[in-house]
DNA sequence: CTCGATCCCTGGACGC
DNA sequence: TGCGTCCAGGGATCGA
């Protein structure tokens, strides 16, 4: 599940891979999760990759001007734009040579001048693509939350400290910081001894300042090991990233608290399973953990 | 404002 | 071995 650090490693390895190419020609599969499909049909080719920009879990392809002749292009679409790219839950883009027999389930290849295509594949399509002009794309960004590494101690305490939703769902909420997913959550709160069901409004200063530093330092560890392949994630590389080995709470229903060796625990908190330590991480009043299941579930490595 | 429920979608784990 | 069922989850949306 690509979060802030697995797409920051794909769009590094995006960027080393076809900045400055220019798109040649697109080919779409299925297209339920495009926007709006004609639009890359009709406005990528033409257009050089000039830079590849992570906001949130959304990476951000940035695309010349297309130049000279007149072509089609109408309404203004021969200016600077962007295409959007979330890779939802199993999304994988990546360059490949044009010869290369497709992936199952690619569904955007853009034909780039250097004889590469740069394909787009996701099981799922709980992604997202979309073709952007700059008034569009200011539009879409707005409304986003703060970058959790670059978040200051002020401004992370007023938008925890100022809710009354409990600090997960905080923590998962992109209009309050843009690019924590489901397991950086946990992972933050088991690391800064905070329940996961804890109201924003009940944490004091220091514990806002604590999970700040944590989230911070757990996110920049991640982003040096390629982020965490769970299921499938792999980088625009095809490699699988390496910080799983560092999980203390997601995905170890069952398994000993790193810290007091007390097995770990899973709630439904804010629609999502969440992961923690019942001792590090005391409940709020009548919060129950799920049953342990009796037989072994899945395990990562 | 905050909550839970529902939907989208497929592959893999699990139970029988 | 095979088949049905459940679950994973980011995000949008809707009703309470």
């Amino acid at each position: 599940m690509p979060e802030l650090p697995e797409v920051e490693t794909v769009a590094r390895g995006l960027r080393q891979a076809i900045l400055g190419r220019r798109i040649l020609s697109v080919t779409l599969g299925k297209t339920d999760f495009i926007d709006n499909p004609a639009a890359l049909e009709q406005y990528l080719p033409g257009r050089r990759i000039e830079a590849v920009e992570r906001y949130g879990k959304f990476m951000l392809l940035r695309l010349s001007a297309v130049h000279g002749e007149t072509s089609v292009a109408t309404n203004g679409d021969a200016a600077p734009a962007s295409l959007l790219v979330h890779l939802g839950m199993t999304g994988q883009i990546a360059p490949s040579p044009a010869e290369q027999p497709l992936e199952k389930h690619t569904h955007v290849c853009l034909l780039l001048d250097d004889g590469r295509e740069l394909r787009y594949t996701d099981a799922r399509r709980f992604g997202r693509i979309a073709y952007l002009t700059k008034a569009l794309l200011a539009e879409e960004l707005m409304g986003f939350g703060a970058d959790p590494l670059e978040v200051s101690k002020e401004e992370f305490a007023d938008r925890i400290r100022g809710r009354r939703a409990r600090i997960k769902a905080l923590l998962l909420d992109q209009s309050v910081l843009r690019g924590v997913g489901n397991i950086y959550a946990d992972e933050s709160l088991w690391r800064a001894k905070i329940h996961p069901a804890r109201l924003g409004a009940n944490l004091n200063r220091k514990q806002a300042e604590t999970l700040r530093r944590v989230l911070q330092d757990i996110l920049q560890k991640a982003i040096v090991l390629r982020g965490s392949s769970i299921s499938d994630f792999l980088d625009a590389e095809g490699e699988p990233g390496e910080y799983q080995r560092h999980h203390r709470a997601y995905g170890r229903e069952g398994k000993n608290c790193h810290r007091c060796k007390t097995l770990i625990r899973r709630a439904i908190v804010a629609g999502r399973s969440s992961y923690f330590c019942p001792r590090c991480q005391p409940s709020p009043r009548g919060f129950a953990p799920l049953p342990l299941p009796r037989r072994g579930k899945v395990r990562e490595r």
